[in-house]
DNA sequence: CAACGAAATAATGTTGACAATCGACATTTA
DNA sequence: TAAATGTCGATTGTCAACATTATTTCGTTG
């Protein structure tokens, strides 16, 4: 079978494995508890089994599946109590890779920065969230590349897909993005500043705040349920 | 004594492979940028390669191998830059999971910690390195469990594996095993009086300590090289 | 003699088939 | 009727073989 999604691929299959499922799990496609039949998506993206058994594994390492033996792998239920452990560590690791960028300062990264702060006030301007909120996740990415710290960013990145299991929109209402970006904006003149002290306070503190918003968000919800 | 054979056997396969193939990394059986030939160490191990290339993703997420896509995976190597990290980020991990011993206080694991605190001040007496050596992997694993966190013990976990590839005895002499265990002494004390800020410090000084241990034997050794 | 290139080699990537295992349902028995 | 047990179906775990890719070797050529 010879397909022009054959020809297209020059990346490792298992990697146009993981990210679908990445995709999919993220999106929402499949719901989180859920089952993922492995020879059902094998089938539905025309591979064999073992690339989709390895980016399980490889979803597995970030968090995001959760595999029991001989029964399979599912989609992991983050509990609140789970999602408030990950914003605490994610606020500790970010701080870091926050000093780092403020100690080995590098003039393209932090323009790159000043720019995506400006972009999000923009996005923030015009309340369009969807657009924030792509825009929010590659300002983070960016500091973590910036941070020239391969292991902790990696790290990082996955603690963010990990909280985005959940799928809370923290982030809603023009209110939440204004304030938001001000941390960002902060963020980045601590950075400039070249005090790393600051730099690594000020991440934590976007995180932390990130927490309190969730924490609200949750008790809001309850509230108006019951 | 079959019957004991026959039911170990029951463990998943692909753990028995993992497991070997971790000793022969922090053993130092294998050097560390060595590659790991996947049929070669199936036909060791009298299994075929597909358990062996899940031990070694199963290794990847760990950080004690690196995979190079259509080249194989290879017993990562440890730069003094990576170490410092790891001891930094550690420090941070550290720190978090004995704030929060502190804060859910389980009185059976505080004893647990008492008496290996009291083992390993015994073999620094002896000065019997290799007891102490592994009764301090010991403690620190009781903490990360007692920390009732299991997302961020399997990490604090990870990075002393990681750490453990430079196979550096930083805890070598009997002064050294003497200053450490006093650190552990803190710790488990900060953690008994439930001052949690107090048994963060002293879990994040432990390896920022061990830090500077490590800068010491460095420092000291390229001394005597050069 | 050096340098380039193609074939040979050896390793990983991928596949389909077989075996082991678990959960569910049916059957038997007290 | 309820508990225990046996059987069945579905799914994961494992294996050996094939395809693809990287490396090495060796012969040819400038």
């Amino acid at each position: 079978m010879v397909n022009d999604l054959e020809l297209k691929r020059k990346k490792p299959l298992v990697l146009e494995v993981r990210d679908e499922l990445e995709r999919m799990i993220l999106g929402g496609e499949v719901p989180a508890g859920e089952r993922l039949n492995e020879q059902t998506l094998a089938a539905l993206m025309g591979v064999s089994r073992a690339p989709v058994r390895e980016a399980a594994r490889s979803l597995e390492k970030d968090g995001l599946v959760t595999t029991v033996a001989n029964k399979g792998v599912y989609v992991r239920k983050l509990t609140l109590d789970d999602a408030l452990e990950l914003y605490e560590l994610r606020a500790m690791v970010f701080g870091y890779l926050c000093a780092r960028v403020a100690a080995t300062g590098d003039d393209q990264a932090l323009a790159d920065l000043r720019a995506s702060v400006t972009r999000m006030a923009e996005a923030a301007e015009r309340e369009d969230e969807s657009t924030y909120f792509t825009e929010n996740l590659a300002f983070h990415d960016k500091i973590a590349e910036a941070a020239d710290s391969r292991r902790v960013a990696n790290l990082y990145i996955s603690l963010c897909k990990e909280v985005r299991l959940m799928r809370l929109r923290v982030l809603s209402g023009p209110l939440a993005l204004e304030v938001s970006n001000q941390e960002h904006e902060a963020i980045v003149r601590a950075i400039e500043s070249g005090d790393i002290k600051a730099a690594s306070r000020a991440g934590s503190q976007h995180h932390l705040n990130g927490k309190q918003r969730l924490l609200g968000t949750y008790s809001r919800e309850r509230g108006a349920q019951t």
